[in-house]
DNA sequence: TGTGCTAACAAACGGTACTTAGCATACCGT
DNA sequence: ACGGTATGCTAAGTACCGTTTGTTAGCACA
């Protein structure tokens, strides 16, 4: 048996698509066009193979939207996950919250676009399902921005607008983001942290 | 003849749609389902009528879009203009840019969602005209905060930056905003232009 | 009364979308 | 060498979409 042999199919005399592809060319041209203003055409075109191919890779292209839905909502909440845990500053626990939220969208722009513009789209029950997530997220960084005002170390009039305000401005990256701009995904993410914590009225 | 027949055609027996009333339906479904998600015969059964009918009131659907885009990107521009003229200091032009901003993001929602979502649905030539417009909002708003800077009353490393985080702000407010909510348009645009102060990092 | 306009309708057209079925071919392990 | 699996293809099905056409009913006005 072939000692190192990885998952992808690689072969030889043949370029293969395996269902990696599919999802990424279906994410690029979501990200760019919307769920409803591409076809499976155009994602068989990018792909190099005709329409009904795709279906030797996935199930329907609902199932691809879902899956780029689910994987990212489930990953901006590991992110945050992460970013808090062990930490009990609030000032700091937003700082970190938000940096993170920032970063993923300048760095997974195609997912972040799709998110927040395709989510109703999805078939139920997933639809529900995402808005419950993301329902999760926000209320999680509401709940700092209370938590720093009741320390007084964060100063806002209302936590649910502020933290409206900071989502969205962070969620809004992947619009503007381009790799090859003046900035790093790195120093955008720490700018916007920045920008949080001024309207969370950090002292 | 009738002393005082208004335009509005409003016969006795029959109930007849005008393209108000057209531009209206497709606004609210294009918000909700975004434009190639919406289908002319949702438009139709909207209105009580078949959606052969609706021809007699539009040229296409693609003429609804740029009707209800272009509306909404000029109505942006002559706020800022109305907002900041005669006034000089940067920073109370910014907060008032801002506010009216917010404002119309808060009280035509349909109209922002739409042209944040959709504008990439448009033909050409109307999405490369649109693009421009939407540049021009943004460079004046990048324009006060670099004056601010210059003034030494405003403080930010990056005004193009700023002003990103600024706008996109404020354009999602549609996303979350509803006239029954615990906030008036008013006072959500109020905080926000306190919030965009805050990003500028007004002294 | 009659004429023209407006706006509704039914029917139909051409196009395209997503999906399934059936079949051919290459690769792989045995 | 051989059978199974994976992947591609063509053809076709089913549904719907945006739009055009031709027609009819009511209203305004002469």
């Amino acid at each position: 048996m072939a000692p190192a042999d990885l998952g992808t199919a690689s072969s030889d005399t043949r370029t293969t698509v395996n269902s990696t592809a599919v999802l990424d060319a279906a994410m690029t041209l979501f990200a760019q066009r919307g769920y409803h203003g591409t076809a499976l055409s155009q994602v068989a075109e990018a792909l190099g193979i005709r329409t009904p191919s795709l279906y030797n890779h996935m199930r329907s292209k609902q199932e691809l939207l879902q899956r780029i839905v689910s994987d990212t909502t489930e990953g901006v909440l590991e992110d945050f996950r992460l970013a808090v845990e062990g930490v009990a500053d609030p000032v700091e626990r937003l700082r970190r919250a938000t940096r993170v939220y920032a970063l993923r969208h300048a760095t997974h722009r195609r997912e972040a676009l799709i998110v927040n513009r395709d989510t109703t789209s999805l078939d139920e029950p997933a639809r529900s399902e995402q808005q419950e997530l993301r329902r999760r997220h926000e209320h999680a960084l509401r709940g700092i921005i209370t938590e720093g005002v009741a320390a007084g170390t964060l100063n806002v009039d209302s936590p649910a607008l502020a933290s409206f305000a900071i989502r969205e401005m962070c969620v809004s990256i992947a619009r503007w983001f381009r790799e090859d701009g003046p900035f790093t995904a790195e120093q955008v993410a720490d700018q916007y942290s920045g920008f949080a914590l001024q309207i969370a009225g950090a002292r």
